[in-house]
DNA sequence: GCGGCTGGACCGTCCAGTCGGTACAGTCGC
DNA sequence: GCGACTGTACCGACTGGACGGTCCAGCCGC
């Protein structure tokens, strides 16, 4: 497996992670060629394969960047704020953290659209992961319902911009992107 | 343009679409390929590529289809109704049909997988389409976010889904359609 | 001089698209 | 009514390039 690897020295393996991301995003999931990633990042394909022993690993790797980015920032989010979060301060900053203006988190997204299409299989992974936040999010006092629709809504928004959909100009953006916010809010209140 | 023709004649395309949704479904967008299309329809690639001189033209056809299906169920469904529909009905009638459960809604999805896969640059045609929709539903009573933020969460239960990351049973998913809908119906308030 | 790392030639497979065909229905001059 | 010809639908071997992956010969810090 190599989700969840004790991280291996970073600088090739991040430079060829980015420049596989970019690479879905701007020429989308069909042409992320090994040799068209090894050439973006700056390395020789045998250095790509020697980090990535194959497609799939680097698939891996791109999700298990993807999840653990994400995590990631959401704490460091948390502890910048005083005291101890709470479940719903976590939601919340999930939502932030995910609807951040384009550059660099959609990039990750990427690795979700990269996977769905080389192999879906991989997807399960990332499916369990979001179980686990909507088991966690259903205890919340609003309930399950509520802050299910407002991550529905989040997901909407991201992936309408991955796959290139989404037609909104940024002021429509930033209004989309508070009224979800504010929603995300009233999670906390018990209806 | 293969966009908006005068539909030539059917079975053999039809088969040949259905195929390639199957296949971006149950294989991924990226394993789209011509031969696997022909085989799973039935038809010779020589046959196939008789009908969609190219694998781009394939693309097209199938996000032309998805479109016209949309509106065509869409239309279907308010003439059943009496009485002139309004923009409200067509909205709550759009949000019925696309999350219609699994089969064989979903399968028109596929295309838009597919098309980010392959061709990035097809997607501008639904994004405008998007964009139409946009500006109607801006008109409703509630206004452009209410509607918005419905159509939004729309987007991310069909997304998840079509990428295989939606991680709801069965009951949770009617239960987030029902309050989808309840949902829809409050974008034909004043606020 | 050894081992972690990089470079890039090379190989077999896969894939989009080509091409030369077959089959058959229609039609037009005669 | 018949043979020459045309257009439509379809077939599948083939080709050239791209792609994932292998192999091995270096390079450089230690």
């Amino acid at each position: 497996m190599y989700f969840r690897n004790p991280i291996p020295s970073q600088p090739v393996r991040a430079r060829v992670l980015d420049a596989a991301e970019r690479l879905v995003l701007e020429t989308g999931a069909g042409h992320l060629t090994l040799d068209a990633v090894a050439k973006c990042a700056g390395v020789s394909k045998g250095g790509l394969l020697y980090h990535f022993p194959s497609k799939d690993s680097l698939l891996e790797a791109m999700l298990a960047r993807f999840l653990s980015d994400i995590e990631a920032q959401i704490a460091r989010r948390c502890a910048r704020s005083k005291g101890t979060p709470t479940r719903l301060d976590e939601f919340r900053e999930r939502v932030r953290v995910l609807l951040e203006p384009h550059q660099p988190r959609h990039r990750a997204g990427a690795a979700l659209l990269a996977a769905s299409a080389d192999k879906p299989a991989l997807m399960a992974h990332c499916r369990r992961s979001y179980r686990e936040f909507v088991d966690e999010i259903a205890t919340l006092p609003g309930g399950f319902e509520r802050a299910a629709l407002v991550q529905l809504a989040v997901d909407g928004l991201v992936f309408g911009e991955l796959l290139q959909l989404s037609p909104y100009t940024s002021e429509e953006r930033s209004q989309l992107v508070k009224a979800i916010l504010k929603a995300a809010d009233r999670c906390g209140r018990m209806q």
